[in-house]
DNA sequence: TTAGGAGGCGCGATTATTCACATTGCCCCT
DNA sequence: AGGGGCAATGTGAATAATCGCGCCTCCTAA
């Protein structure tokens, strides 16, 4: 009857539907106040059951940590090979950008963890943001940062970019009705990489002392 | 035998207590995850003492709120009175970046509040950031940005700059473990206004077309 | 036939909320 | 000065709802 390619799950399996509504409630609540109630009855069994497929509420959480980082992590390691000048900065932060646009569930899940902790927190922090600042990571060669470099500014810098890209997409709901554009349209988007782009070379080329 | 000055309350009555400790567990776990009975266990009552000063939870986080909001609401009003010249623009950044370090209470709470809803969301998004979008508050006259004018982007522009400073107090948990550094201490402080002078000045002086 | 997966039932803990009650300090009347 | 009342503010007990979670049964597909 149904698809049997193995190879192919066009019809999901339990386990992942678990996962998929576990993943967008808790990015939408936080750890502590999703309620296994809801995540079965978005996956339309009874909680229960959801026993059969995770020990329990704290490794679901952990099912679907693992399964973010797992598709967030590239980007990350193909920035390391190589100087970091200032079209392959802004190239990983377009990646960046549009995988948080495709999914905001890491950025939210993550903003949770900061604000009340949760299981896996530290792993979470490490897993995703300790990379960036080892091997020469945070080491940004430009031709004139003269406000960023050397002042033990950097990683304060590069930890605002990303701030800029997560706090979009954990901003999201409340944009929707302020500025009444979708934030997730093409052309949100596209407004958002060209305001990064602006504020990232202005980063790099900026010379000269504060005269403000 | 106390101090009777009654314009001096040097012991904060029973209700401003439990609006200090509802402020403070709110802000830090979101509205519903909050419980009374740790409100209660911080002031040092019971939770059914709770009910003799506020009707119920959703009357105590709005009180909650709306002392905040009346903190915050100084800054804005400030900046309505003239054109919005960068020395202007910056100083109302410097304003907001002092006060949430002073309190980082309205940003964690209006980051819960997007992520997640709870009661008065929206009327704590219109109060909040509605009249900055209002009576051409939004219009930044400048001298040349090129990318920033008449694009459609300048208000996207003006809430990345509001997110850079929020998210740096809503992330503030995760950077002590990752920079080893305290984030709300007055050297981080300067370092963020450093930053954030920075990025803004390469808004307004940036001139000239995406060569990326 | 057998095993995995779903549902029903229910326990124990926690939650917001209500209620009856004890205590305290203050005002007013004598 | 003294006492009666009263509002304010605390408490423990009780309630109904919800939560995570374990147990056990039944169905069904291979």
């Amino acid at each position: 009857m149904e698809n049997s390619a193995i190879s192919t799950p066009s019809v999901p399996s339990t386990s992942d539907r678990i996962l998929d509504a576990a993943e967008d409630i808790f990015a939408e609540k936080g750890y502590s106040a999703t309620s296994l109630g809801d995540v079965a009855d978005r996956v339309g069994i009874r909680s229960p059951s959801l026993y059969n497929h995770f020990k329990n509420k704290e490794a679901l959480y952990e099912a679907v940590l693992e399964r973010l980082l797992a598709d967030f992590s590239a980007p990350l390691v193909e920035l390391e090979g190589g100087p970091l000048t200032s079209e392959r900065v802004f190239r990983w932060l377009e990646t960046i950008v549009r995988q948080h646009h495709g999914n905001p569930n890491l950025a939210r899940l993550l903003q949770h963890a900061a604000l009340s902790g949760g299981p896996h927190t530290n792993e979470l922090i490490d897993r995703l943001f300790r990379p960036m600042f080892e091997s020469g990571a945070d080491k940004i060669v430009g031709e004139g940062i003269t406000l960023i470099e050397n002042t033990g500014l950097q990683p304060w810098a590069v930890m605002a970019f990303n701030n800029l890209v997560m706090s979009y997409v954990t901003m999201a709901p409340m944009y929707r009705d302020l500025l009444g554009q979708d934030p997730f349209s093409e052309e949100a988007l596209e407004n958002q990489l060209n305001l990064i782009k602006t504020l990232l070379r202005a980063v790099f080329e900026y010379k000269g002392d504060p005269p403000l």
